[in-house]
DNA sequence: GGCGGGACTTCACACAGGTGAGCGCCGGCC
DNA sequence: GGCCGGCGCTCACCTGTGTGAAGTCCCGCC
């Protein structure tokens, strides 16, 4: 059930196997969402965290006038926020994007295994560190990159992110996200992400058909993107990881 | 020497005089750098959590054709990452804007501290919370506000957090950033950060002016800027800290 | 097998913000 | 007390992206 989560813990730590039966064991719980359902909203209470299994959701903003931002992306092993029950009330909501299922985790629950396993603690902190580095660098794409980049960017992005959870094959992925959507994370219009798709075909960087995305060359968008890898703190392609892949 | 941090983790939490003291012990090899100076650059490997004692530094990344984006900007009392010593190395640059004085928590202090001291870990981890939530609005910023709603939620975002921590007068606080980077905080250009500051003391939104910001009208700046202080998690207005207010 | 709605595509036009350059002020430094 | 460099400010012009609207495609549903 957890695979995807511990095969992305595993690119920086390896976990033993009684690690692995722990976070197995998180799995109750499982709720189902509908695309385009609330997973939680602004002001909501936050009780637990939400452990992604299975689609993909969105985490976003609207201003008072109706602009939505999309802040990021949630695929299959993501955590929403360790301790966010901290929090008194959520400042943004999460939205399905596909069909979404999802573990909720307990506050005591997720205490309690940061008490007794400081190998999963630590590798939960990672995690955390590495969604930081994420948000970060969206906002040096929202800040400094041009349109064309921006996609470019996140495609790049959700492709390595998706790869290493095994969620490829070859050069392609699944990539359920609306043109809509896609503006919506990238501070632009979709009217104009239309045209820079065209644009990014005609080049051959990307072919995006049927909420399918292929990559022929990785390497070519790696550059058309500014793209620099080292934020999402891999190791060099999940070498110890050989084994498996 | 700690109480900008100390007061603004009382926003979340009541410390007892052992938490205080415990913090207090933290402050051993400070370090001070110049304005300008790095205090730590991409591709270092951190080695421990740095606490900013005085001044304003920035986080920045720079793209390979010289495009800056400065992703945050440290305030006095502001933790780095909390466990940032678990990545191998830095994505991203800090730099200090002003004269700065910061303590350098080695892990071990760190990690003890948080074996040892549940109240104070929760409240590092509400710091860690709400630094993320600001990395997130900042997100919304850059992708969905014009160039005075960009600019006047900064102002808000810096004025807010410096009252938070005491360090206004008034309607009145330090203000060291340059329109150079506001520009590169804001995703524009310094003649534009021109243009529309210009705009903003003529509709007598701001007073800006030898380093020194005043806000005539917070209500106002924070209309103008569609700004709702939700996601700083402060308790309203510092409610329980009225004592010493 | 026709209908409806969401997603995609295109167009002509508008404007927020970028570009490159230049000037003046001010404070630090020799 | 003069020089120098950084910063603030302005200008004329340009362009990337937004706006509003309309048409097409495709898939699920009755």
């Amino acid at each position: 059930m957890l695979h995807h989560l511990i095969r992305k813990l595993e690119h920086f730590t390896r976990l033993s196997d009684d690690d692995k039966a722990v976070l197995q064991g998180l799995s109750r719980t499982v709720r189902l969402l509908e695309p385009g359902a609330d997973i939680i909203r602004e002001g909501d209470s936050p009780e637990h965290v939400n452990l992604f299994l299975d689609g993909w959701a969105s985490r976003y903003k609207q201003l008072e006038d109706g602009r939505r931002q999309i802040m990021s992306f949630f695929v299959p092993g993501d955590l929403c926020d360790l301790h966010v029950f901290i929090l008194r009330e959520m400042d943004h909501a999460i939205a399905a994007i596909t069909p979404v299922r999802l573990v909720q985790v307990p506050r005591e629950v997720l205490l309690g295994l940061m008490d007794r396993h400081p190998r999963i603690t630590r590798a939960l902190w990672w995690e955390t560190l590495v969604n930081a580095a994420i948000q970060r660098e969206w906002t040096v794409n929202l800040g400094r990159r041009t349109a064309l980049e921006r996609l470019a960017h996140l495609f790049c992005e959700l492709f390595i992110r998706l790869r290493a959870i095994g969620l490829t094959d070859g050069n392609t992925c699944a990539f359920p996200i609306t043109q809509l959507e896609l503006a919506d994370a990238t501070g632009l219009t979709s009217v104009h992400v239309n045209r820079t798709l065209k644009e990014m075909r005609a080049a051959g960087l990307i072919i995006l058909k049927g909420r399918q995305l292929t990559v022929p060359d990785l390497a070519a968008l790696r550059k058309a993107a500014l793209f620099n890898p080292n934020y999402l703190h891999l190791e060099r392609d999940g070498a110890h990881l050989s084994a498996n892949a």
